[in-house]
DNA sequence: CGCAAAGTTGAGCGTCCTCAAGCAGCGTGG
DNA sequence: CCACGCTGCTTGAGGACGCTCAACTTTGCG
């Protein structure tokens, strides 16, 4: 039916507020640890035994995948009420770094007490569910992204993404503090330091973003569907119509019920 | 301390013997249906409410993530075992579209009916636990491929992921047939099909691969680690040493302990 | 004040995309 | 049976986007 009619996503702030259910489900029925972060602090390393999830309350943390090879990038980016160290469930070893970005407070939980919680208290398991799901959902954008967009329209996704991650836990979205460098921008967004530094400044000089004063690493949003709209015209250069799109099977084969 | 040094995944083909007990332990504690798969049928579609999560007993199913602009992108391919509909669980809709590409069948759970199984056969949830941990593991391989390496490579590690695929479940790796036609697989690399097609026959002339007579689909693989090596090397050709690497920080902040 | 790290910008080049032509497999119908 | 058309695949030529290399500026810190 209504195929590319993706309904939109819950009310705007409304999410705020249940990220701060959340956490304070989780502080009352589950024995957790508080630990300050401070930039450059790793919660857990690649290969690490894995024993804690951690629940950010504040501040900003990178995921780091390396390769065997020597390869690495920067796969996530993590705010309040995310979960650190799901992935490492499956092996029983964390299967990336994750490194604070800024100063912050992380809670440290221990994935068997966890568990244990969830037995008594079923809306602690939901959380859990859904906040696995949800990162499924995130990594996949993330993969489009890669996968679908030019330079400049990436960075541009990029930026749309944390001013949405900032609206989504109720603060302002016009005003940015990137705490990266353009090597890990760029890193993470699978492109040189140099195309960043580029992009960013064709953004800036389409009145996208602006730079605020000291420091290349405060922006400034006026609105953030320029920032939507700027990723489209780049579609739109690119072909008149359905960039890079599949050939849609016959839409047949619906068979929804039993 | 033994940052590189990851340890190897487990023992070769216990995996398949691991992914029968799953499903014999999910179809003995929960009520399910089983349905009949050919290649096109849709399972469910992206934007559809979230109602059953899937597990593949047999067959090949796509991923497809479709934006609103119209850009889609196969995120991901299952293979027997695997879940289906995990990014379903938060939004209440499903993400993708997830399409047969192959005969198969697929075992239709209602997620309620397995949460309910779940608090019998604590067994059961861990088993969903460790799906959504792989699935989120998976997935940012996937998003290292399309952001570090050269397209010839992303095609070489693409196979490998497959034969890896197949040699988890217990089944020959030597030879692959590939039932995505080149735009398909373009399209999940990031990269035209002309490029893909392109890549085959250079991993054909370097004797990487070869194809089966008739029908360019069938891909024999001689030796899987050459594939490995052959990734290494367009790594090697671009940089002296560390491709892409990030400067490491000062590696200190371990407190890993209390 | 001076050095190191981060960022910007330009010039040249390589990888990959675009466009185009040709071929192979396959089902349909005369 | 073969002509026909259709879809998928391969290969080539040319061009554009993004990478490499390099010079320079700015910021931050001892």
């Amino acid at each position: 039916m209504n195929r590319a009619a993706i309904p939109a996503d819950p009310p705007p702030a409304r999410h705020a507020q249940a990220i701060a259910q959340g956490l304070d489900l989780l502080q009352r029925h589950v024995p957790l640890r508080r630990r300050l972060l401070h930039a450059g602090d790793a919660l857990y390393r690649s290969g690490q035994a894995f024993e804690h999830l951690y629940v950010l309350n504040s501040g900003l943390v990178k995921l780091v995948r390396l390769a065997a090879d020597g390869r690495e990038q920067v796969v996530g980016l993590q705010f309040r009420g995310d979960w650190l160290g799901l992935d490492g469930i499956a092996k029983e070893r964390y299967g990336c770094d994750a490194v604070a970005l800024d100063t912050g407070e992380v809670w440290v939980l221990r994935y068997d007490d966890l568990l244990r919680a969830c037995t008594r208290t079923p809306e602690l398991l939901k959380l859990l569910h859904e906040a696995k799901s949800r990162e499924i959902g995130r990594e996949r954008d993330a993969m489009m992204s890669l996968a679908t967009l030019p330079a400049d329209a990436r960075v541009a996704e990029f930026l749309r993404g944390w001013a949405d991650a900032l609206a989504t836990r109720g603060l302002r979205t016009d005003q940015i503090t990137l705490r990266m460098t353009r090597a890990e921008i760029g890193n993470h967004l699978g492109m040189t330091l140099e195309t960043v530094s580029r992009a960013l400044s064709k953004l800036e000089r389409g009145a996208v973003i602006r730079f605020e004063e000291k420091g290349r690493r405060d922006i400034r949003i006026p609105c953030v569907e320029a920032l939507g709209r700027f990723v489209q015209r780049s579609l739109g250069a690119q072909r008149p119509a359905a960039p890079r799109a599949l050939p849609r099977p016959p839409a047949a084969a619906y068979a929804l019920s039993a």
